[in-house]
DNA sequence: TAGATTGTTAATCGATTAACAATC
DNA sequence: TAGATTGTTAATCGATTAACAATC
């Protein structure tokens, strides 16, 4: 039975994981899969899979296991993958072409409807199917529009006042890429995507493993 | 003083966390702080950060707290910042270009040194400093150039594959943005950046939150 | 029905926080 | 010295794993 607990954010980031997983198990064909089974593929205990999803429901059938089609859809309607989200992408740098124009998002509902640059020379230019507008125009557009998340692809120095601007215009959510912690205000989430942590950690961890 | 037990991956992922906060103090020209003030700053509680800094050493006086510059440069040391490391990048996408271009990577001893790509008409393009190269030579090029991690920018598909191309080249580090979990052997380290993950995560966050 | 596997409770493990003696 | 703050041990908390009765 679904609990009413708060659910930890651990639970939550392992979600995205199951889905994918099943996503390719239904296209190679899989019907159902235990979640012993499923552990083995995913490399974690079968106990964890079974708590994880009992958090949200109860979506297996004892003796039977998981239908495979019926628990990926029930984990997209739980990260709500059945509904579109209207992104803006602020910083029509490097990286934030790179996400305009990778496919992927758009398969998960995730739809990009602006972009902004501060910088006069991009304003004008094409991505994708977008246009850039000037950072200027961003208070008014935020007005007009709905925007459930906001991705800052901006250098580190303008993110916290961008930042600002983008929550006064009602911004919910940032997906953040800039190499700095925003403070933001209760109820504001912030998904932060460090990379220069992450290559890091990854650089720490491999020369560990090499010392041994 | 500093244990010798392993430490968790949670540890190592605040390192980079604490690096970037001091550098900041730093720049700022503040000299010492103490774990106190630092704790109000980060949002983690006192006891976490001399936890943490007592897995590697004693950094630390009492009385006084830490000095800001040493204790930087002994994280710097630690995440091993103090020594050049040899990227390469497989994909030549806008992802992998993105991660060519992006500036903050060198500042803290990370050199990419070539980039490889399946498509034909890729092969010469100029990319930053470099120069694209076929994927048919990246065996060659692990034969004759030392290369300590690996960046993965291509295509769900392929990245298996190539991977194994790696690994068998003497790779030991793969910084992974392909959209699955590569099974490795073990001692090859493995550092995942998984974007829509890390949208789905933001997005059911979100929605939480405003459901309140 | 017998066998399999879930949903869920209980036990364990590890990480975080609190407390305080050591000491600058 | 007195005050402040670390380093470190002990207590708490939460997350993971194990176990098993419920049930398909």
């Amino acid at each position: 039975m679904a609990g009413n607990k708060e659910i930890s954010q651990a639970v939550i980031a392992r979600l995205p994981r199951y889905y994918r997983f099943l996503d390719t198990l239904e296209a190679m064909g899989t019907e159902r899969i235990s979640s012993q089974e499923l552990s083995k593929l995913m490399h974690v205990t079968a106990s964890q899979i079974r708590q994880d999803l009992n958090h949200f429901g109860g979506f297996g059938q004892q003796g039977y296991g998981y239908n495979v089609t019926y628990l990926k859809d029930e984990i997209g309607k739980i990260l709500g993958l059945d509904a579109t989200r209207q992104l803006i992408v602020i910083g029509a740098g490097n990286l934030g072409r790179a996400l305009l124009n990778y496919g992927n998002f758009s398969k998960s509902g995730f739809l990009f409807t602006a972009v902004f640059d501060a910088d006069e020379r991009k304003i004008g230019d094409r991505v994708g199917e977008l246009t850039v507008q000037g950072m200027e125009v961003l208070t008014a557009y935020l007005k007009e529009h709905h925007v459930d998340i906001a991705v800052l692809t901006v250098p580190r120095d303008s993110a916290e006042s961008i930042a600002r601007t983008l929550i006064d215009g009602g911004v919910k959510a940032i997906w953040n890429f800039a190499h700095i912690d925003l403070d933001v205000p209760e109820g504001i989430q912030v998904e932060n995507v460090h990379l220069v942590d992450s290559l890091m950690k990854l650089a720490y961890n491999a020369r560990e493993s090499e010392a041994k």
